[in-house]
This record gives structure tokens, C-alpha cells and sequence, in this order.
RNA sequence: GGGCGUAUAGCUCAGCGGGAGAGCACUUCGUUGACAUCGAAGGGGUCACUGGUUCAAUCCCAGUUACGCCCACCA
């Protein structure tokens, strides 16, 4: 059955797809040479419940292309794929859904109900992106899906997790952590963002105990010297966070500071509290900031933390885990202080309402100094974007420092490779300042920590319940109900999904995968942390190479989001332009930049693409080209065969070339260039009169190697386009291999090209080309048979020309080309290489428009000329340059110069106006 | 406050120490039996600015400007 005229990629697309499933095309192993070295990629895995994003489909059309292309070339390759159960993300999702739905909220029904319902949904929608990934195409080995919930899956977490706590790499311990009141979970470093905030700046008086007063300070000269001085009772801090004052435990100045230094050990009493509070000593506080003077809250701040710790201040908790103000009942805030009413009023405000509060109380009572409007930067919860507060909790820690240095040594080794290579620079600058890692989290959903209480406290941590009892004799013990940052079990990503604790055959046979392909966002989150837990549990690196790809954006460079509306749903584009032109649009887009930035207009220009391809096929499936099995591009006779096997093997090197440094984007454009303007525009068209022609064998050899040409370019394409291409590999022949599994070829330009036919090719292509230019210039009808003749040929011109009549008198649309002794009047010259020819064009031409076509030409060549003369002439320039340079000049300036006295004569065969 | 990145055609972006490129857009022409999701021919750029290195700089170095990103303890 012929082809139909255009590729129909809404049903191909699914056939396709069928095809390679029924077949099981994708599963570890499929197509590997006997003996074949492993090629493994392990899938960053998305949310379960998460939808296909650009980012998605990127970064897994990445992937795809370098998976196929090993596949092909034999490789035994493994990609694996998986989702990620995405604790505090997919909660938020159910904990709406729950809302939306008018049931009841988490914390009104018990643990286990809530996690009923979180795999509820986990089943409805968790089969959501692995369909969305199976319409773009992924060839991972779907029969191998692994989920980081899946109890193997969760063995493997928590033995992780005892081992690291036997070696001593796990501890917990009461520390500040970054808590986020709306999840009400601690939460790590990295899921903290920083927001900038138009806030205000308090100045508030806390007077010095004891009837104290001291001189201080007032206005300032030019040279920033006090121009007086007052006496003061009282201490001014600054703060952003009134609030926290409730919480305050001391007064931190600068040992070296003039101004308060002798107030050292004296105590101020605090406002609201009646608390008395020490004035300490501490090189945090900088004299140059605020007042010079910070208010200590060792409970609600890293920086009072660390104050507190080294001066003996005491902590203060003042709020719960919704950062409401904890007042009543508050045994640490009491303790020392009897607060009146109007304070203890505060008490269950939230900190925002507290902060109001406060500061009215403030400027009631007299000790408001003064504000300042101020911006400042506020950390928020990534997820919630609340602002998160600082809060002293137990929790769960990682001595991420100790697990850094093997990770660090690994890339400084070169055993892992990280391109592009500065964001080796952010992985090593953030390996070596890392801090703890706090890994529990307050949440239901996720990997709960294998670790168990007696009624003394004492901690058992095993990987089953029935080991940490028996360990605890006949003591009833208690679990601890905290669960495991998502990263954590994301983290052993690499050798958990390969069976691990089990010693599986996957596991020894792909473990010390090869690429990792993700976006710099991650690196930190998981690609440093997979290192690590890699190193640290398998004692060798989890991949060789890293690959950093960049972000996708909208087309006005802004990152998409939903929230701004601008997202582009790579389905919504598959569904409009076909899989094919997704992939092929985003592989010509991966250049190693930070971002990149998609239109539609480029997707439809993939598109066309593709059809353009098409028709090619269909061409030559329309003019009898078989594929032939035992088609052999080294002996072939008519020189545009030559030639065309030859640029096909320079594709297929430039292709692999620019894969194997992950230029995809390179491969991409060498495809569409060779198969658009070369295939399509000069070869088809090359082969027609051959076809139409009398030399059958002529015509044979053409058809056969039209086959080959076209095969080639679907096998070299596959792994951007593999829709496309495995439909018309099917249609075009019977084949004993589906595309998928084609082994990739290896001919080299160096045995298949043929420098002479280049050369009659090129010449050819180049008298077409300006026949054609001159025609448009001179506004020849495009109809219109022109008659031509050459008036100097030499051998090589009258051999390609011999050997290729019919082909450039079709492209040129010229008449039979003959010899002819002179130019005939109203002739237009046609200067070659080797050679003149004349375009007869008698009345169709018009004389002054070919004057202005020679005299811009002769322009360019007269500046060409020039600038290399000059160059040529520069002594130093033909003393410095090497050779090679110096002779290009020499061969550049030759040719213009033959060119410039071939057109001279042109232009003085024009009969003057 | 620190660090990094980017500035090349109208737009989106490649490129790179010795002849400025692609796609889209634009102009003109075209019912050429693969394709109008097409074909042919064109126009369009002091490669951000300033200085330096070099025989030679869009490319390397320094600085400037603009934009963007990351990190950082909210006085």
C-alpha cells in the first residue's frame, strides 16, 4: 500500500508505541551484541501523582535519545524508570483533595486512614505520567517501574538508614531546624527560599535593670564622630520580629564595642515579661548594624542559637508548631516571670497578629524607639510558601560532612564526571559548606523511621519491629512517628531500584550506572545526596557522568509556573504536532545554556520536518526503491551515488561525534541539514531525470542506493525521532528488525566518500546554484527553458557536465548545453570553476538589472581582494602565521581573483545603455 | 553581602583566535507528478560598551553597563 501524503502521527503514534511493547523492545538486555558492555540511566524519578511538565519532557527526551542510541549500537542498556512518592508534595495534594472534597482533614482522622487515602490516589493518578512519558516516546523498561514506596523499595530505605546510624552517621538531637508552620514539619536547608519582603525594622527600648543608666552616643560629624551624648536607662535593639521578644533570653553587644562594653554583665529587664535578661558579649553582634545591640532569642533564631550556646543564654520557646504564640501552660516562658494579663493575652495569636500586638503594646508602654521601613530577604517554605521559623525540636540529623568528602573526592577523581563543568564548581562549593542534614519530618506520608523508644527513652533502631524488641528484652517500645525526608530514600535511587539489599544480578550487572541526566535545580537536592548514600552503602559512585541540562522557559525566558499561567503542556504539543517534533524541537534546543526558551513556531517548523522526511520516503517509495539487504555504498559507479553515500556517512559520524560529548543539539542540526538540504533538495532531486532517464543501470544503481540513503536517515534519527522514523521503517519494507533494535551503523567517510565525486558535485550544485540565482535576478520567468552553452570548459568541467546533463538542465531549467564559440548577443556569462558558461537569454534579459547583479557582485569581490591583499602585504603577518593560514589567504585571494576576471568580462560583454 | 551566567540578524538561539551562521519572520517569484506542513532567489548584523594581549579578536584578558540565576543567619 503507498504512503499516504503526510504522516498521521495520532494513529501511528499509538500503533507505534504498541508495536514496541508487544515486542517487549525496551526491557534490560533487548538488542545487546553478545559480550556487550552495560549502558545504564536511572530515570530521576517524578511524583507519583505528578503530571508530564516540560521540564519532564525534556529531560527525558535526553535520556531517550542516548538510551536508544546505545540500544542500537549494541550496548546492554538499562534505563530505569520509577516515580517518587514525594512526601510533603503529594500530602499537600491529598490534604486539598480532601478539602475540596468536603471530607474531613487529616488531623481528624487517624494515621492510617489518611495514608488509605494518600495510596487511593496514588492508584488513581499514579499511572498518569507513565503513560504521559510512553506518549513521548521513553524507552525505559517499563516492566522494571519501581515506586519509592514499594516495600522492597522501603527495605532498602530503612536498612539504609540503620546502617548509617550504626556507623554513627545518624543521631538525633534537639536543634534549631527550619519548621514549617503550615505542614507543621521540620524541613532542610535546601527546601528553604528565600523571599524577599518590604517589611519594617522596630527600635525597642529594653530598660537596664536595676536603675542602671549609662552615656550614649547622640548624632554623628562628617568624620562620624558623636556630636554628643545622652544618658540613657535603657538598651535599644532592632528587630524584624518584635514577636520573638517574648522569647528574648539576653542582649548581645560587641566585646570591642565602645558603647556598651562597660554595660557587659549588667541585665536589662524585658518589657512585656518583666524577665530579667544578661547583657552579654558575643563578635556576633556587628556595632555597624541596627543599634549594635541584638536581641537574643536563642529559641526562634540560628544566629541567638549559636550567641546562646557560647554565652550560657537560655532558650525560650514561645510558639507551637503552627507558630502560634505559646504563652499559657508555658513553663520555659514563665519560669522567672510573672507576665501581666495584657501579655499573656497574646497567647494563641499568630505570629503575625503577636507582632501587631506587640508593638502597639510597645508604643503604649513607651519603649517603642522608633521604625524603619526595610526590605529583607525572609525564608519560606518551598511547598507552602509560608514563612518558615526557626524551632527547636528533636530531630533527626545525617553528618552529611562525613558523608561530603568521599562524594567530593569522587568528582575531583574524575571516577564521576559532572558536565558541564561549572556546575562542578556549585557541587563542590556546596559539598564542602555543607551543614547536618535534618532528615525526619513531621509528616504521614513517607518512609517512617525504624527506630523505637523503651519507656525510658532509650533508642532501638532496626530494620523490624520484632528486631528492635528483641534488642529491648520484653520493654514494650514505642515507634518513633516521624518519617523520612523524600530525598533521603531518593537518594539511594541508583542501587535500590536495582534489587538492593539483594545481591540481584541487575544490581551486579548495572550498578555504577553510566549517565545521569537532570537539571542543575537538583543538584544539591539529589545528585550530591546520591553520591554519598552511593558511596557510602555500594562503596563505589552511583554514575560516571553527570549531565547537566538547563531549564526550560517560556518564550519570554520565564521560568514556567502555574501560578504565572505560562506552562506549555508537552501533551497538549504532542497532541498538536506529534511526539516527534516535541522531541526533535527540544533536542535542537539543548545547548549547554542556562535556559532555554520554547515557541510553538519552532515545534510546527519540527513538524514540517517530519513531513518533510515523509515525503522523502514516499518519493522513493513511489519510484521503486527497495531496500536491498546486500546494498553495498562501496561499489557504486554514477557519481551522485558516490557522493550521497558519502555525506551520509559524514552525518553518521558527525551525529555519533556530537552525541557522544552530549551535543544533542548538534546532532540535531547535522540531521536536519543532511536530510532536508541534501537529501531532499539535491539528491531527490538529482534523481529524477536518472529515474525518467535511458540508463537503466543508471537508474537501477540510483533506486537501490535512494533505499539505503533513506534508511540511513530513519536509523540515524530514531533516537530523536523514533515515532516517525519505526512507522516508515515498517511501511517501506519487510524487515526482519523493527527500528528500534536496527544495529547502529559504523561506516566511516573515510572508506565510503569519494573525493572526486565531491568535487563533480559540488561543481554541479554550484552552476545550478548561480543559474539559478541569475535567473531570479533577472527576472526570468520560473517556466521558462533558458538555452546554455559553455565557451571554456576544462576536463573536469566537461566530464562533470557530461556526466550530469540531464540533472542540471532539470534543476537549472536550462536546454540542451552545447559548446558555443562566443557569447551571443544578450548572453548572460556564467563564470565556473575550470570554465565559463553563457545563459542565452537574448530579449528575457534585462540589461540593467544585470548590470547591478555584476556590479554588487564585483563589489563583494573588490573588498574581498582587498582586505586579503592587505592582509598578505603585512610583513608581520607572513612572518607570524602559520603556513597553513598564510596559504588559505593565498588561495582565497587566487580565487576571487579568477572570479573578479571572469565577471570583468561579463560586465564588458554588456553593451553599454 | 558573596558567587555565577548571559549580551551575535526583527524574534529565538548556535558558533568561534584567521572568510559572520541556523530556524522562524520578512521581500520577490513559482499549479516543476515526494512534499504548499512545499520549492527557488533575496534583504537584513560596527557579534553590548571601553581598554588590553596578538601578525590577527565576535571569540582570550580586564573593566563598564544591562538583564537573569544561585548562595547567604529576618538586628
Amino acid at each position: 500500500m503507498p504512503l499516504s501524503k503526510n504522516f498521521d502521527f495520532r494513529s501511528c503514534e499509538f500503533a507505534v508505541a504498541k508495536r514496541w511493547e508487544c515486542a517487549r523492545a525496551f526491557r534490560a538486555g533487548a538488542n545487546a551484541l553478545e559480550g556487550a558492555d552495560t549502558y545504564c540511566i536511572m530515570i530521576p524519578p517524578p511524583n507519583v501523582t505528578g503530571n508530564l511538565h516540560m521540564g519532564h519532557a525534556f529531560n527525558n527526551t535526553l535520556q531517550d535519545i542516548l538510551v536508544r542510541w546505545h540500544r542500537m549500537r549494541g550496548f546492554d542498556t538499562l534505563w530505569q524508570p520509577g516515580q517518587d512518592h514525594a512526601g510533603i508534595a503529594t500530602q499537600m495534594v491529598v490534604e486539598r483533595k480532601l478539602a475540596d472534597d468536603g471530607l474531613p482533614a487529616r488531623r481528624e482522622m487517624s494515621r492510617d486512614a489518611f495514608l488509605e487515602k494518600v495510596w487511593e490516589w496514588k492508584e488513581e493518578s499514579g499511572g498518569t505520567i507513565i503513560n504521559q512519558l510512553k506518549r513521548l516516546g521513553a524507552s525505559c523498561d517499563w516492566e522494571r517501574n519501581r515506586f519509592t514506596m514499594d516495600p522492597e523499595f522501603h527495605d532498602a530505605v530503612l536498612r539504609v538508614f540503620v546502617s548509617l546510624y550504626r556507623q554513627g552517621l545518624i543521631y538525633r538531637g534537639k536543634r534549631l531546624v527550619n519548621w514549617d508552620p503550615h505542614f507543621e514539619t521540620a524541613i532542610s536547608d535546601l527546601e528553604v527560599q528565600q523571599v524577599e519582603v518590604r517589611g519594617r525594622m522596630w527600635r525597642l527600648r529594653y530598660p537596664l535593670a536595676d536603675g542602671a543608666t549609662y552615656s550614649h552616643p547622640t548624632g554623628a560629624d562628617a568624620d562620624g564622630r558623636p556630636s554628643g551624648f545622652e544618658t540613657r536607662a535603657y538598651l535599644v535593639v532592632a528587630t524584624t520580629r518584635p514577636e520573638t521578644m517574648l522569647g528574648d533570653t539576653g542582649v548581645a553587644v560587641h566585646p570591642d564595642d565602645e558603647r556598651y562594653r562597660h554595660l557587659v554583665g549588667k541585665s536589662v529587664v524585658l518589657p512585656l515579661t518583666g524577665r530579667v535578661v544578661p547583657i552579654v558579649a558575643d563578635e556576633y553582634a556587628d556595632p555597624e548594624k541596627g543599634t549594635g545591640a541584638v536581641k537574643m532569642t536563642p529559641a526562634h533564631d540560628f544566629n541567638d542559637f549559636d550567641v546562646g550556646a557560647r554565652t550560657g543564654l537560655r532558650t525560650i520557646n514561645v510558639m507551637d508548631g503552627r507558630a502560634a504564640m505559646l504563652l499559657e501552660g508555658n513553663a520555659e516562658f514563665l519560669d522567672g516571670c510573672a507576665p501581666p494579663e495584657e501579655t499573656m493575652a497574646i497567647h494563641g495569636l499568630d505570629r503575625f497578629e503577636a507582632r501587631e500586638r506587640v508593638v502597639n503594646l510597645a508604643e503604649e508602654q513607651g519603649w517603642l524607639d522608633g521604625v524603619d521601613e526595610d526590605v529583607h530577604m525572609v525564608p519560606h517554605g518551598d511547598r507552602s510558601g509560608v514563612a518558615v521559623e526557626p524551632y527547636l525540636t528533636d530531630q533527626w540529623f545525617v553528618d552529611a560532612a562525613a558523608l561530603a568528602e568521599p562524594a567530593i573526592e569522587a568528582v575531583r577523581s574524575g571516577e564521576t564526571r559532572i558536565h558541564p563543568e561549572r556546575d562542578e564548581k556549585h557541587y563542590f562549593r556546596w559539598l564542602e559548606n555543607i551543614e547536618p542534614w535534618c532528615i525526619s519530618r513531621q509528616l504521614w506520608w513517607g518512609h517512617q523511621i525504624p527506630v523505637w523508644y523503651d519507656e525510658d527513652g532509650k533508642v532501638y533502631c532496626a530494620v523490624t519491629e520484632a528486631e528492635a524488641r528483641s534488642a529491648a528484652g520484653d520493654k514494650p517500645l514505642v515507634r518513633d512517628e516521624d518519617v523520612l525526608d523524600t530525598w533521603f530514600s531518593s537518594a539511594l535511587w541508583p542501587f535500590g531500584t536495582l534489587g538492593w539489599p539483594e545481591r540481584t544480578p541487575e544490581l551486579a550487572r548495572y550498578y555504577g550506572t553510566d549517565v545521569l541526566v537532570t537539571g542543575f535545580d537538583i543538584i544539591f537536592f539529589w545528585v550530591a545526596r546520591m553520591m554519598m548514600m552511593g558511596i557510602n552503602q555500594m562503596g563505589e559512585v552511583p554514575f560516571h557522568t553527570v549531565y547537566v541540562h538547563a531549564l526550560v522557559r517560556d518564550a519570554k525566558g520565564k521560568k514556567m509556573s502555574k501560578s504565572l499561567g505560562n506552562v506549555l503542556d508537552p501533551i497538549g504539543l504532542i497532541d498538536e504536532y506529534g511526539a516527534d517534533a516535541v522531541r526533535f524541537t527540544l533536542t535542537s534546543m539543548a545547548a549547554m545554556g542556562r535556559d532555554l526558551k520554547l515557541s510553538t513556531g519552532r515545534i510546527a517548523g519540527y513538524r514540517n520536518f517530519g513531513t518533510k522526511l515523509w515525503n522523502a520516503a514516499r518519493f522513493a517509495e513511489m519510484n521503486g526503491c527497495r531496500p536491498d539487504p546486500g546494498f553495498d555504498p562501496l561499489v557504486l559507479r554514477v557519481p551522485l551515488n558516490r557522493w550521497i553515500v558519502g555525506e551520509t556517512a559524514r552525518a553518521r559520524e558527525a551525529v555519533d561525534a556530537a552525541l557522544a560529548e552530549f551535543r544533542f543539539n548538534d546532532a540535531a542540526a547535522v540531521l536536519y541539514n543532511h536530510v532536508w538540504a541534501r537529501v531532499c533538495d539535491w539528491y531527490v532531486e538529482f534523481s529524477k531525470p536518472l529515474f525518467q532517464g535511458v540508463d537503466a543501470a543508471a537508474a537501477d544503481e540510483t533506486r537501490a542506493t535512494m533505499a539505503w540513503v533513506i534508511d540511513q536517515c530513519l536509523v540515524l534519527l530514531h533516537p530523536i525521532m523514533p515515532f516517525i522514523t519505526e512507522q516508515l521503517w515498517g511501511d517501506l519494507a519487510e524487515r526482519r528488525k523493527m527500528l528500534v533494535h536496527v544495529d547502529w551503523p559504523d561506516y566511516a567517510s573515510a572508506e565510503v566518500a569519494d573525493d572526486a565525486a565531491d568535487r563533480m558535485m559540488a561543481w554541479v550544485i554550484g552552476l545550478v546554484e548561480q543559474v539559478r540565482s541569475v535567473r531570479s535576478e533577472l527576472r526570468v520567468p520560473a517556466g521558462a527553458t533558458v538555452p546554455m552553452s559553455w565557451l571554456e570548459l576544462d576536463r573536469a568541467g566537461l566530464d562533470a557536465l557530461a556526466d550530469n546533463h540531464a540533472m542540471i538542465r532539470r534543476l537549472a531549467r536550462v536546454g540542451e548545453v552545447s559548446r558555443a564559440d562566443h557569447a551571443p548577443d544578450g548572453a548572460v556569462t556564467i563564470p565556473v570553476d575550470g570554465g565559463v558558461f553563457c545563459l542565452e537569454l537574448a530579449e528575457l534579459v534585462d540589461v540593467t538589472a544585470e548590470r547591478v547583479r555584476l556590479s554588487k557582485v564585483r563589489h563583494r569581490l573588490d573588498d574581498e581582494i582587498t582586505k586579503i591583499r592587505s592582509r598578505l602585504a603585512n610583513e608581520r603577518f607572513t612572518a607570524n602565521a602559520p603556513e597553513h593560514v598564510i596559504d588559505e589567504q593565498h588561495a582565497r585571494l587566487e580565487a576571487a581573483a579568477g572570479e573578479l576576471a571572469k565577471l570583468q568580462s561579463a560586465i564588458d560583454r554588456i553593451p553599454a545603455a
